[in-house]
DNA sequence: CTGATTTAATTCACATGTTAAGTAATTAAA
DNA sequence: TTTAATTACTTAACATGTGAATTAAATCAG
């Protein structure tokens, strides 16, 4: 068993604990608002008028269909996102309510300021450089390993 | 609203992304020896005779408590882990069976090459500048941004 | 045009994340 | 030493992750 890797040096664990510490920073914030970050990442996908369908919406915030099925009612018994007519009846598109644009306006103008703060904290090069890493990672491991 | 990122350039969806890709390595594997990522990690933690209290363990392996608590059922129902009397008697202090030494040895074996293979694919002093950054990060965030 | 296939969502069942409250054991204070 | 405060863990309640099965609509083959 001597050759398991320490758990610091381990790539799942400092990613799970990265992860964990920036949405930290959030977290209080979008409580604050009466919202889970998750139900946020949808919010802020919609926000600008923008109309998306399950799938492609789903795929953007990395949430399940499952799991966003649950949240576009919660939403939408909130009065923040409404249904819209799709052509393909399969389909289903929402975007968000007046209420909806006022909320993710209120509450981006806050999130910015904690966004900016991390990258003055870390260095504006040092964390551009690492988000490209991180999508470098991921086009490799998508290709295939 | 012209001023929110793209979502490509998210810090916090990169991370959720990229973990999500480095994860799927591993998740059929795991699955084939009938358990989830989590109680991996936490058979992971206590493999080669380790016994660790429930905060330690909860700390290492990034679980929060309630959670651990009920993969500590879940695991000790399977026989894979036990319990061990503790000084303290308000600790849970755990360790692996016999069972659940024998599953993590047979089940490392394949893990160890798929992540070696991640390395190979990626880059080795990639990698391993990448688990420094992540690390270094959260070390940041956590002084405080 | 009709039946088979595919696609988009939803539902189901269970595991985990998350916060708050509760319980038992230990430690500290008076 | 008896009570108050702290600590370690558990329980409860709800949101989300995850894979499998289901439903409805669109597309395709014949």
């Amino acid at each position: 068993m001597a050759d398991a890797p320490r758990y610091d040096d381990s790539l799942t664990i400092a990613l799970l604990r990265a992860r964990e510490a920036v949405t930290a920073q959030f977290r209080d914030h979008v409580a604050a608002g009466g919202m889970t970050l998750t139900q946020w990442r949808v919010i802020r996908a919609l926000a600008g008028g923008t109309e998306l369908d399950t799938t492609t919406l789903a795929h953007r915030c990395v949430i399940l269909a499952p799991s966003l099925t649950r949240i576009i009612k919660t939403l939408e018994g909130r009065g923040l996102i409404e249904k819209v007519p799709a052509r393909d009846r399969r389909q289903r598109v929402v975007r968000l309510t007046a209420e909806g644009e006022a909320m993710f306006t209120e509450m981006w103008a806050v999130s910015k300021t904690k966004y900016a703060a991390i990258e003055a904290a870390f260095g504006r090069a040092e964390m551009h450089n690492l988000v490209e890493t991180l999508n470098r990672l991921r086009a490799v491991l998508e290709e295939g390993v």
